[in-house]
Order: structure tokens, then C-alpha cells, then sequence
DNA sequence: GCTGCATATAAGACCGATCTAAATAACAAT
DNA sequence: ATTGTTATTTAGATCGGTCTTATATGCAGC
């Protein structure tokens, strides 16, 4: 429950349909059929209510309309963090889908917050909304899992998702995209590959290492433990991750950046450390966000492309709501390794 | 109207007050008195009302109850572009304030798009808003303001604003910030101060170049029109409006950039040109968006705090909500510049 | 036992739409 | 004019809450 606010209009009264078949001489459910387009109504009597929905500036309700036919055009979107780019493009697909489906969002962004996740979402839930769209935040008990599936309301997790399935997701294949770029690095040499950045713990940086993993074990090179740096997902975590990777032994010739911004800070420390990127040292990132092209040199990394992401995830809930008898689709994206410049052949001294 | 979803669950029915009231063995309007907390009900009463709810998995209808009430707990948010991280900030603010007030928030991109964005408020305005929150699209109609008028409905523009007011809005000093940083260059040395990027007729543009003219007027420096160079809100527009700007006879030995993406895509071109920022040539960015610390050198830019700018002008809204009668609000809030590494003293051949 | 006055609960209308079932209009066919 | 059929329109219940206005209960005071 919460604070609520007058909805009338100082004129007094809102213009219901009541006010419009009294206007045109008609009763309630004429108006009701013409607003619906029905064909039953004779082309005369649709121009006159027509007409007085103009003259007196009715205004449809949504809401009481929704509660009559027990049905819902609000959809929930759940964002884990909006000031990552790589998060708001994501939700501008999402929306876009969702609103040219004719659904209106209600949108919600937790800042990682666990709490305040379960509150918006009951929040959103009591409004009735049709179905939720979820990138869970850090920190997220599974036990939300469960009492989604209790709510018994058509839930697809995007980007993210939590342990142990079942709720329906349409993500990136992150495992496969570390993958790519650490052949990448491999093809042009390097055998010191290190993993910077990154939650350990958090499913998403597990899928990344898994990848980064995989291509090393694909090229018979063993695991070296020291190598994987895990670290704050920003640039000071980039800046503090490389510092630690350099000061090993065997230090690293090459990065691969849990993500595009962590790789910012990467770049700042190598320069900062004498080093010209793409020439002394390789790094790549993960994310390809807007920015990425402007760093110097430009930034070679992953891309996942989140604007169509959130529309593949839209249509899935789309289709969730309306089969919600249909098993929920794990919907995985492949993505691409973009070429820019901060790679290059393993320096001859390494 | 728009395609509709069952909402009710595989059980049949959803659970209402009604049957909640059966449960307990009390009426209707009892288990309402219990759900807003009302101290007229006995406290055991009150003890098994709340275990019939716990029992049935009782979920309050938000809608039935603001249809009842005339109310609406619900904002509508409008933002033009929700992939520059400068407005998604703006949304941050606007959503944490919102949700902080117990208000639910109604989302919507309009990607610069006129017609989309009156769809958007159109939807939601027959969702009952109580509110809205408008950054209004590039190239949005007069008439707009004219009906949201009409609409009776309490609107504060944020971030942006429509020429010929009346709507009240919360928006940055731009022609302030773009003064100081006009000054700062001044008092660098530089007399020839190019103004980069942005679109003509704009009001944002016209207020920073307002700025920018003020600043050159106080120093007794006559303006020259060839150094403004409008050019689009993007890297690609920044390349182009330096490369513009150093064919003239007597290039600018500074740039003052419409925003930090110009200011970026002026960097990588000022590289391209041979030129070293911060020695043979300054740029001042606007906005401080979150990467404007790592470019390289880092950016010195005019910051405005859109998450602050979001929660003032969430308050904003909230207090014309509370109480219509009052005027709208012109809120404006000072900027500040943040020095960093692009600028330096007129260079001697100069 | 009766009145007075809180204290707690309940009955039933109502918010603004839609839906079902029934009534009325319109018109062709007999 | 009567009947059958189809095309339009309407009355009234309903969705899930809240609100206003009773009503029931308890207990002090006389």
C-alpha cells in the first residue's frame, strides 16, 4: 500500500462511459462496443458517440477495463543496474518490443539490491502486471525462484539468470564468447593469458571463466590459477586486477577483461605501466558497449548485441503469456568477436 | 486498446477479498480495514484475517483499489534515449525517488521519436498516472504542451524542456556550465575557442551556446560564427565538426564540445590530426558521463549530475501531485566543471 | 433493566469498464 | 398484416476493491 493521489480532474468528475451514451443518446454498452470497434454498431450511431467521446474529452480507462475482462497490459521489467549501458540498451529493447505488442512497462531498477528487488517486484505483482522480465540482481536467494514459480506469472530471466532453472531465460552464450576471444589470443601466440574482472561466485563471470577455461584446454596449455584475477566490476577493479596479474612471476603478455569497462581500467594501468597496448600487451573485452571504439587504441572485444537481446526476450515472454501451458524456452544467443586494436602477435622479449 | 492477457491463474479464480473474508469467517469490508492497517479492527479479529490471507496466498489488487479510490499510484516516465547513459542515470533518479515514494513507475523510450512518444503518453495517460516525467523528444510539436494541458495532468520536463513554458521542469544551467567552462579556456590563454557539435535550434544547443557567447562576450572577444560548428550528438559527429574546424583560415586553438560523445569523437580525431590534447590543442566535454575519466588524457567536462537532477525533479513531481493548485516549478541546478587532463595554456606558435 | 456511548463488524452501493442474455428494430418473405 | 431472420441496442450483473451508513456488542452509570 502506499501514498495515492486524486485522479479527478479539478472540472470535478472524470467522463466515464456513462457521460458519452448519455451524450449520444445511447446506452453504456453502445459506447463500450465502439470504443472495441465492434462491427455490431450502425455506422450513424458510432459517428454520434464518436463525436461526443470528442466533445467531452473522455479518456479510456485501461484499468477498469482490465479488471472487468480480468486481464493485463503491463508487463514488469526488472533491471539489476540501469547505469551500465550494457543494462539500458537492454531494457530499450525490451521495451520497444513490448510496446509495439501493445504492452505499457513498468520498469524498476534494483542497483543490485536484493531487497529492494522482492519489493518492486511485489509491487509490480499487486498492479497485476501480465508477466516479468528479470535480470536478477547480485545476491539474489534462490528462494525468489521458487516463490516466482508460486506466483504462477510468466517470468523470462534476461542477460542473467539464477542457479538451478526452470523459470524460462533468454541469455547471451558468455562461455562461448571467452572462448572465441581467448582463441583469438591464442592464434596470435600468447600462452600467459590472464582473466581479470569479475564476481567470483556469480554465475556470469562463472560462465566466463568456464569459456576462457575450455579454449586453454582446447590448446593443451595447463590451468594456472594465479591468472585469473577475479575483481570489481569497474575500472578501478581493472586497474587493481592488472597490477596483481604484473607483479606475478610469469606475468601475463595478454588480458582477457571480465567486461568492456573493466578493460578501461586496463587499458589506463598498462599505459600507465609503459605499455602500449596492442604492441607489448593484448587485452580484450567483453560487451562491446558504445564507448568501446573510443578507447586508444580501439577496444577488441565481445559482442552480445543487448538491444536484440532484449527483444528476443520480450518475444519469449510474449509467448509465455500467451501459452502459459508451454514448457519455458532457454533461449542462448551466440556472439561475436569484434577485431579492433588492442591485440597483437606475443612481444618478441616474452 | 491493445491485445489482453488472462490473468488468472490455472486454479481458476484469483483469490479476492471475498474469499478471504469467507475464510475468516468475517465480511468484505473487515479484511479491507485489515489491509490498510485500520486500528478499528480488534486485534484477534485482525490475527485471523491475516492467516486466511497468509492460507489462500491473497494477493491485493492495486487497481481495483485506485479504480475505487480515484487514485493512481503509478508515474509515467518519458525519456528520449535511454541508451545515452546520461539520461538512463536521469532515470535512475527518477525511478529511486519514485519507488522510494511508493510510487510505481510506468517506463517509455521514445528514441528521439515525436509520434512514438505521444502514443507512449497517451497509454499511459489511459492507465491513470498520476504523473509524468517528460525529456521531450527531438523535434516534438508545440501543440504538445498545449494538451498536456488539457490533460489536467501534473508534468514536470526534466533534463530538457519545450520552448514557451508553463510545464514546469528541473533541468541543469546549461548556459551557466558552459560559461565556466568557456572561462576556464579563457584564462588559459585561448582567444580562439571553437563551439563543436550539437543540433541548431535545440534548445539545449541554443542555451549552451548561449553560454559559450557570454563567456567571449565578457572578455571583450568578438564572436566569430564560423567557429560554431553544429554537428550530430555522436563520436562521428565530433571527427566531423573538428575536421571543419581546423580548415579554417584561423583555426581554434580550444574546443568547447556540446557533450562528452562529441568530446570523445574530437579526441580520437585531435590523435588522428597529430595534434597532443592537453598540450597542442584543449577540449571541454559536457556532462561528465561515467567514461569522460577514461579517455585518454582523461576529460575535463562540465558535470550536471543527472541521478541528483532525476531524484530533484522525482520531488518535483511529487509536489505538484500532492498539491496542483500551486504554480509549476522552473527548477535550475548549477553545474560544475571538473578539471582533468584535456586542457592547457595556448600553445607558442599560436 | 434501561440509556448512553464507545468499540467492532457488516450490508450494500459504488468506481468505470465489459459481458451475457434479452429486447427491439429493420426488413424480407409469405 | 403476420412471421421469420438478421441486425442493433440495452438492462443489469460483474470484476475486486473501498466507502458510507447501519447494526451489534460491551460496559459504565443510573
Amino acid at each position: 500500500m502506499s501514498p495515492r493521489v486524486q485522479t479527478s480532474n479539478q472540472e470535478g468528475r472524470r467522463v466515464t462511459v456513462t457521460d458519452v451514451a448519455r451524450a449520444a443518446g445511447v446506452s453504456r454498452s453502445t459506447v463500450s462496443l465502439v470504443l472495441r470497434n465492434s462491427p455490431l454498431v450502425k455506422r450513424e450511431t458510432r459517428r454520434r458517440v464518436e463525436e461526443a467521446i470528442d466533445r467531452l474529452g473522455y479518456v479510456y480507462n485501461r484499468n477498469a477495463a482490465n479488471l472487468r475482462r480480468r486481464t493485463s497490459d503491463m508487463v514488469a521489467m526488472v533491471i539489476n543496474d540501469l547505469t551500465n549501458p550494457f543494462f539500458a540498451e537492454l531494457a530499450v529493447g525490451l521495451e520497444e518490443a513490448l510496446e509495439a505488442a501493445g504492452y505499457v512497462s513498468l520498469m524498476a531498477n534494483t542497483g543490485e539490491d536484493p531487497v529492494r528487488q522482492r519489493r518492486v517486484m511485489e509491487a509490480m505483482r499487486e498492479h497485476g502486471a501480465a508477466g516479468f522480465i528479470l535480470c536478477p540482481a547480485m545476491g539474489t536467494e534462490t528462494r525468489l525462484v521458487a516463490a516466482m514459480r508460486d506466483w504462477n506469472v510468466p517470468v523470462i530471466q534476461a542477460m542473467r539468470w539464477l542457479p538451478g532453472v526452470g523459470l524460462g531465460s533468454v541469455v547471451p552464450d558468455y562461455a562461448l564468447g571467452m572462448r572465441m576471444a581467448a582463441e583469438r589470443l591464442l592464434a596470435l601466440g600468447h600462452r600467459r593469458i590472464a582473466f581479470l574482472g569479475g564476481i567470483e561466485g556469480n554465475v556470469v563471470t562463472t560462465e566466463r571463466v568456464r569459456g576462457y577455461r575450455a579454449a586453454l584446454d582446447a590448446a593443451s596449455i595447463a590451468p594456472d590459477p594465479s591468472l585469473i584475477v577475479p575483481a570489481a566490476v569497474n575500472p578501478g577493479g581493472g586497474i587493481e586486477a592488472l597490477r596483481i596479474a604484473l607483479a606475478l612471476e610469469r606475468p601475463p603478455t595478454a588480458a582477457l577483461c571480465f567486461s568492456d569497462v573493466v578493460a578501461f581500467g586496463v587499458l589506463d594501468a598498462s599505459a600507465a605501466a609503459g605499455l602500449t597496448v596492442g604492441r607489448d600487451f593484448s587485452v580484450i573485452g567483453f560487451d562491446d558497449v558504445a564507448t568501446a571504439r573510443h578507447t586508444l587504441p580501439p577496444l577488441t572485444t565481445v559482442a552480445v548485441y543487448p538491444q536484440e537481446l532484449g527483444r528476443r526476450a520480450a518475444a519469449a515472454l510474449l509467448r509465455r503469456i500467451a501459452d502459459p501451458s508451454e514448457p519455458p524456452e532457454e533461449e542462448i544467443l551466440a556472439p561475436s568477436l569484434v577485431v579492433r586494436g588492442t591485440c597483437g602477435p606475443v612481444p618478441a622479449g616474452a
